[in-house]
DNA sequence: CCCAATTTACGATAAATTTCGTAATAAAAA
DNA sequence: TTTTTATTACGAAATTTATCGTAAATTGGG
């Protein structure tokens, strides 16, 4: 039987697994000159983290090197919706909407954006 | 000079903040049995969690009487904006778009709330 | 006034997260 | 082979957050 927990990620786990999403692989060196561009933090800090969020099952790695090789272990779209979700319940009193007229009404969106949301709301107004 | 710097609430504190916006006014008991209808929790911790909001400044009290009387010192649309602005960013990648996408698709909304968006919608098309 | 109940103040501890130094290991260079 | 460099492993300290016990203060009822 495998548990299956979702684990929540830390704020520092998340900047490490964004930057595997966008890369989908990597090594620690990888990652961490990826933060260390907007972020002042040591070498083995983002190691460490790394070696916990391999504890944890948050990512996966080849260790047939020696330069370890990551990558993610977990969606973004599954952490997104797990961390959007506790967003819209203890935050916005579990409205999706009223988080959604939040977003669009202090975040700037384009109009091939707007008509992107456009077509799926006529989607779900069908239903 | 007053440094006006913004304090991210923590989790508990964002659940304290919930009921403060709530009932606009309140006591440290007022607001502990509004919590432990939904969590486990001793007196004196949310007693405590209060003390250092106030010490923050996330909550402002008048404490001329022997039970002190907490209100919220930050807003609800002011928190939600930074939190919502601090998501987008970190995990959905600057796109307030990803995110409504997201949060309409995984939650769902009915008819009325699928028409207030709508009009929003129309509003930010026009300009 | 005195007592019981309620509340605040304070401090200590626990738990989770982040940080980094040092040593061991492996690989590459000389 | 020897030396240098890069990487991982490990453990400990520092920081942040959450928890609660105990004592002091205040209030209202008897």
């Amino acid at each position: 039987m495998n548990a299956n927990k979702y684990i929540k990620p830390t704020e520092s786990e998340l900047e490490i697994l964004q930057v595997l999403w966008t890369k989908e692989t990597a090594s620690v060196r990888d990652v961490h000159e990826e933060l260390a561009k907007t972020k002042d933090v040591g070498y083995t800090t983002t190691l460490k983290l790394m070696q916990i969020m391999h504890e944890k099952g948050l990512v996966k790695r080849d260790d047939s090197f020696k330069t370890h090789i990551y990558h993610p272990a977990v969606s973004k779209e599954k952490t997104q919706k797990h961390l959007l979700g506790k967003m819209i319940n203890t935050l916005f009193g579990g409205s999706p909407t009223e988080l959604v007229i939040q977003a669009l009404g202090n975040h700037k969106a384009s109009p091939e954006e707007l008509e992107e949301i456009q077509q799926l709301l006529d989607n779900l107004k069908k239903q």
